[in-house]
DNA sequence: TCGCAGGTGGTCG
DNA sequence: CGACCACCTGCG
């Protein structure tokens, strides 16, 4: 007697330029962990899934997914509504250095991720390292995020709402770990609650705890300015190394981002990281 | 022990 | 303005 129910799956082929470890290990989410067989689970848009993708067949199948689900959900989280070979194509013209990275990540979807859970995920990520980043936004989550069902043996939680978050004290999130991200948390919150989600990259990067770095990240993984060019220590590093600009410099490197890559630099972007995190 | 990790805000000069 | 520098926390 097993006690199993059904679990629902929904499998597409014909997918092209996409890879899982690509598009989870590129630095943009920090909600998916790698299982033994390869495949991924994690939460996005309130929906647990496992998926794995079949290099072979380019078959992607999402556990615990219907086909309404992929329509509604997933095709759009995994940007399958862009076509990536002409973005590799142009970024790769006239620059071998990125036509090297492309040819590493070859695989990098830029994921369409709901912008106040980006907001919150980068704000914590400030100079903080990626385990700790993951314990922390799962901690938050198990204890003021909403419970959306069990799945593979785990508990799911949402992150918490900004109207539960702006009720909080940095007494209540202590146990999360924050540090000083707590009250950044806590305030952005607040300013989301009474005045609504920033809609422009001038009213993100008015946040508390929102520098440019952060401010980049989350219009370029949340809302489509694909000309968005994050640079954070990596970047520079890899932007000196590859391209030799001034690692110290990060508005030349922002310029030569935009004057090289143009729109299609959050893009580049995903590429050069990934590209060097996976070298070094 | 102490520097560091996918930065930012505050404070000087 | 541009250049520091403190800052929570946990790990090596």
């Amino acid at each position: 007697m097993s006690n199993d129910k059904q679990i629902k799956k929904y499998s597409v082929s014909g997918i092209r330029d996409f890879h899982l470890d690509h598009i989870f290990d590129c630095g943009q989410c920090f909600r998916w962990e790698k299982e033994e067989d390869g495949s991924y689970t994690g939460i996005a848009f309130g929906r647990p899934v496992n998926m794995s993708f079949d290099v072979e067949t380019e078959t992607l199948t999402i556990e615990n997914a219907d086909e309404k689900d992929f329509d509604e959900i997933w095709s759009g989280y995994l940007h399958l509504d862009r076509d990536y070979a002409r973005i590799k194509d142009s970024l790769a013209e006239s620059d071998p250095i990125m036509k090297d990275a492309i040819e590493y990540g070859y695989g990098i979807r830029l994921l369409r991720q709901d912008l106040w859970e980006t907001i919150v995920s980068f704000i914590i990520s400030q100079n903080n390292n990626i385990p700790r980043i993951k314990g922390c936004i799962e901690k938050l989550s198990e204890l003021f995020g909403e419970f959306v069902g069990e799945y593979r043996g785990r508990r799911w939680y949402n992150i918490p709402t900004a109207e539960v978050m702006s009720k909080l004290t940095e007494e209540d999130l202590a146990p999360v770990r924050l540090g000083y991200r707590a009250k950044y948390l806590i305030s952005v919150a607040q300013s989301v609650t009474t005045k609504g989600l920033p809609a422009d990259a001038d009213q993100v990067l008015a946040l508390k705890g929102v520098g440019p770095k952060v401010a980049s990240c989350i219009t370029l993984f949340s809302m489509e300015m694909y000309d968005s060019f994050p640079v954070d220590v990596w970047m520079a590093r890899v932007m000196n190394q590859l391209y030799g600009l001034d690692e110290k410099n990060r508005p030349a490197i922002e310029k030569y981002a935009r004057e090289h890559f143009g729109e299609l630099g959050g893009f580049a972007q995903q590429y050069l990281f990934y590209y060097i995190r996976s070298k070094s």
